[in-house]
DNA sequence: CATGAATGAGAATTCATTCAT
DNA sequence: TATGAATGAATTCTCATTCAT
């Protein structure tokens, strides 16, 4: 994975993963028939241990709606700091083309699995009074939306010009709250 | 870039490069010295032509805070679902590593040039009393977040399970309003 | 050997060697110190097995000498229309270079066998008066030649445009008892 | 093709046909997509190169039947007696089955070229009384078997025990004349 | 200026051979 | 004795780069 995500699918070498593992160029040819193999093994692999962890981040405790979100968002904000996520992240956007499936499953597992949780969350707090019924709650991406503009802008522009995480998710939260205008 | 973008830097042809071009493959060099010149090049002159339409974005006739928002970010949505676009964040994304420059560039023309536009809207509402102040108004990037989330989902997900847009925008402008909740 | 005959020396592949002999591929070392070992073995224990039957055909019985010689001569075409045999005869045309011991085998066993057997039948014909003295007992290979022809030309020209077998046999007994000129 | 027929298809090796042909590697794939490509673009030439020799050993002029024949065969012999057409001979025995088009071509300009001329010869030998019709007659390849005979041997067993090629022709010539039984 | 044939270094892949078990 | 995972040299094929025209 690394060597696929620091040169993407063309630019990395076998010579060099199998360097890395420790073992010798041929060995990878015991265990894959080819690199595309090896490729679409790696991430499905990785996309697979990431749905792993976010298994355990869905069963959530009961809690005001603000703490759940609060909660539930710095769980995601976690994963996404992860180097090996965001490496996923970033291969699927650079290669995503040429394997659908893993798409399916990796949307499955992360927008999907987020806004599904979002929703449940939202609609607890819709019947508890303390969520306005609305566009936000029908449409829950909005809300998880900062957290992956943070990985992009991270995964882009962290030499540039880092943003503070404390900072970024407290605005977040403020937002997701009241939103900014006053009516 | 079409060659960059479907392919990687690694990918990319130069001989189909130059098929496309309608050129021989020596003439490439007679302009570039070598392949990074030439992808560099390519990658640098369309976010310069990004640079230039967001410059006409820039200039926002007034209007209440609300509207002048709206007005703003759907500039940003239109210019996200432009396809050249997405194909220079994509591969900015994938390969922006090899280009520290012209991430400085990219950085200063989207996230640096939309924070600093947004500021200046939001500081202005707060004067007008109609921007509440608080962390979103120092932390701008929250309210262009979703903008970044669509054309991430857009590239990655089109095939999966797309997300309509006017529900999209409808919400992201439903939140920065009011939030979700309910205090 | 039909590993080798199907894809020549080269192209012959010690795992599927082993996998058609139902053992390992290591185990092939324990008794062959190499490719070109086994290879040469196979080939010699083959030449060798063809040997065996050839020898059951020299012990011809008697009779007149047109009988003689259509009864070896049939028995020739025999051995000839073999699959392993022509097996054997296609891989020693294409790879007998790198064996020149089992070259000199197969000649003993098969040109001098032959020519040697037909000597007598002809030198006793001679003797009978049967047979014209002649060039033709000098250089009996020209009366084998039309078995070698009719294997090579069945290895070939099988899918192309076969011989018919009796008609080409009758025509060779037809020749070597009068030729085809009238004088 | 001296490459392919020293080693055979697999056993070939394009660094050393480069080498041989005075040119780069990649020079190759210029002009062939591939080594098999390249293998039967050059056993198709050869083929086609001996077609062209043989169109000219067509046109035999007037005498006797047996001139006829003998000036003929004496053309066969020499022809397969050069090392080309030998290694287009060897080559194709042992790899033809992957060029059955070839197969088909080289047929055609062999046996098929070979048997029709033949034929002529012998028709118009039996209208002008000095051809004894019969199986022979209609089943021309025993004629041409020892020249055959005589390639196959001599690629085989030259460095065994070779042929003298004048006893051989002689005994060739002596046998189609009379066979060698006396009735 | 432009070409595109030629180059050759480099990459993916194969497979005879070894060796710890 | 037998295994088969591991090796790495060798091979086919690609492609950025050069240069004579």
């Amino acid at each position: 994975m690394t060597e696929f995500q620091e040169y993407g699918f063309h630019g990395a070498n076998l010579s060099r993963i199998a360097q890395r593992a420790g073992i010798a160029k041929g060995t990878i040819y015991l265990y894959y028939d080819s690199k595309e193999a090896l490729f679409l093994a790696a991430v499905g692999k990785h996309v697979v241990s990431i749905m792993g962890e976010s298994e355990a981040q869905v069963d959530v405790p009961g809690g005001t709606t603000k703490e759940l979100l609060i909660h539930f968002l710095r769980g995601m904000y976690n994963r996404f700091v992860d180097s090996e996520a965001q490496a996923v992240f970033r291969i699927l956007i650079a290669e995503g083309d040429r394997m659908p499936e893993v798409m399916r499953d990796y949307h499955a597992m992360t927008v999907q699995r987020g806004t599904t949780l979002l929703s449940k969350i939202l609609e607890r707090g819709v019947a508890r009074g303390e969520v306005r019924p609305g566009s936000v709650v029908r449409m829950p991406h909005v809300l998880m939306a900062p957290t992956v503009f943070f990985a992009v802008h991270d995964m882009m522009f962290k030499n540039v010009k880092p943003v503070d995480f404390d900072s970024f998710f407290e605005a977040h939260i403020d937002m997701l709250m009241n939103g900014c205008l006053i009516d």
